[in-house]
DNA sequence: CGCTCACATGTGAGCGGTAACATTATTCTA
DNA sequence: TAGAATAATGTTACCGCTCACATGTGAGCG
């Protein structure tokens, strides 16, 4: 049973035919007599042979592989972009290494390392930590790349751009309109709030209110629902003056929501917490949170289809591919 | 910029030795004088040299590379594992190959194949849905193959086993301690129940306290928050005599919670709710769940530490890795 | 001083395919 | 009916590496 490999040569010898004929049947192209190709199937399947997918990468330098990268699996933003990913590759016979970063510089170089020496095809960026100096490095002497939710300004990267600004000053907006000034904002440790648009977005939609915002509502912490439960307890704690939460992902929100009941504080009476992201997980909350919504599965999708086109065209300079963004009001506010 | 790759032959010539010795060097191995070593070693590092992994591959029959089948990575179920995995793989160099089936068998079918032209050096497999005599196939002719949850009379198949049926009768004993008798459970609509280790556990436990199970209260459903909602609701219309609810996963769970909510009941007063899994959301929803915990991660881990061990024994039959289960008890019941 | 032996290094083949070109068989044209 | 054009198939090289074995070199020994 461990029988050694069959392979293009032993197909043909039972069929008859050179090995190239097989090739050229097994790659369904060329000019090859009906009866000849029939014979060669026959032959292919009488001996169970399946072509090794490694000599053929080895020959044609594709690999029929990309690599995802993700700051965190674990986070359902980057799940459902996975499957958005997965499926679509899958469908054209692609196969995805998803690899995850955990939001460290020096890991996601080691990753894209791994990937340059694996040989992938592609590859699809969802993360914001690595410099942006190595990310050019890479697109410029490697592989095709797309980039989500970042501006990498080279011709070789193309870019899938949820309308993260627009999203967050709904979000505000939104909070506006229900009558809060004094608006929090949880965001993401790992990255300078001046390089944030969630952060820009909150700042001017405040401005645009004529509200000042107060640098020390805005608080820093990991993007995870532990992060947004402790951080929400220390600052409603210090500043018992707030009456809303906006907050980097829903998750930090879901912890935020449970932050607020466990300090006796109703929600959204006493204060009020948005979200970003809108996962599954936020209608299913109690209360349920409003959020700000956008299709993850169509951004991992649509990150793939590129991916393709630039298989197509290496040398075409893609246009950003712009994704919306829209309020979902539940119970939280 | 688009030089052609760079080959040990170039490498070869640059530091004035042959190919082989420089394969010496990268392979680390074999007597090679440190001198010579250091030569090939700055050659390498002056010409960027990389060796093809799929040149490797192609020789070795080796591809550092393993296939990771699961349901659905959007169930933090399987992500937890698969980081798991991911990260136990990585630090030995080797990629993962993520596939969800969708616990469709076909699919997983599909994707068994997929692997298998991929030419992974080994498939870990967390699902419940494909044809056991087809797994068996794949174990046979193929390559060592981690199973998790799952029995799979093999020799080359290795087990990675959660003590579920445990964690069942922990979770309905933990009921009826709290004087719940009519107790109804939500399954896995993809699966027989009398084939489920928890719908086994729920019904001995129920039997060992002299308690009949009703069939009418067991409710098949698709595994996840909407899927756990709708069954509850129905449930509940139809048997409000049931006080308590036991779930296939937290997912689910967390759907009864909001389902009640919506339905005006009070968890844990009118209806009590006990999940599985232990998820990181569980802890954070409002009631906060109690379930059966167990760490998905040092699943995932343990099982690619068994893959390792079948690539160094292939012909051993390795015992299969028990897990340990633990009653969370929090706000729901 | 000629022999063996151990060790460092080199050579050639081949993993399983595809590409490019060569060859043969067939048909068409003059 | 010879000669060219065309279609079908075969031959050879090679992708970039590792393996098995060949060769070279110097130390150790009687």
């Amino acid at each position: 049973m461990p029988r050694s490999r069959i392979t293009i040569r032993d197909v043909a010898d039972r069929a008859g035919v050179s090995h190239q004929t097989v090739s050229r049947v097994i790659n369904n192209s060329e000019r090859v007599t009906p009866e000849t190709r029939e014979r060669v199937k026959v032959a292919i399947k009488e001996l169970g042979y399946r072509p090794s997918r490694l000599a053929q990468s080895m020959v044609t330098q594709k690999t029929r592989t990309i690599g995802l990268v993700v700051a965190d699996i674990t986070n359902p933003f980057f799940f459902e972009v996975a499957r958005g990913v997965q499926d679509t590759a899958l469908a054209q016979g692609y196969n995805v290494f998803v690899c995850n970063t955990d939001d460290n510089p020096q890991g996601e170089q080691d990753i894209l390392t791994l990937l340059a020496s694996q040989e992938v095809d592609g590859v699809i960026l969802a993360t914001v930590s690595s410099p942006e100096e190595e990310l050019l490095a890479f697109a410029e002497n490697y592989k095709p790349l797309v980039v989500i939710n970042r501006d990498i300004p080279h011709p070789k990267a193309s870019l899938v751009s949820v309308d993260i600004l627009k999203g967050a000053k709904l979000a505000v907006e939104h909070l506006i309109e229900r009558g809060h000034r004094n608006i929090a904002m949880l965001s993401h440790i790992g990255h300078k709030p001046d390089e944030m648009r969630r952060v820009h977005g909150y700042r001017e939609t405040l401005l645009a209110h004529d509200i000042t915002p107060n640098e020390e509502w805005l608080v820093l912490a990991p993007p995870n629902l532990a992060g947004g439960y402790e951080a929400t307890q220390t600052l409603l704690k210090e500043h018992p003056e707030v009456t809303a939460i906006f907050t980097y992902n829903d998750l930090m929100a879901i912890g935020a929501l449970r932050s607020c009941h466990d300090m006796g504080m109703r929600v959204p009476q006493d204060c009020a917490v948005m979200g970003f992201d809108d996962i599954k997980f936020s209608a299913m909350t109690q209360p349920s949170l409003s959020s700000i919504s956008y299709d993850k599965y169509v951004v991992g999708q649509k990150a793939m289809q590129r991916l393709f086109e630039m298989f197509e065209e290496p040398d075409f300079t893609f246009a950003p591919i712009p994704l919306g963004v829209e309020l979902v009001i539940r119970e939280s506010t």
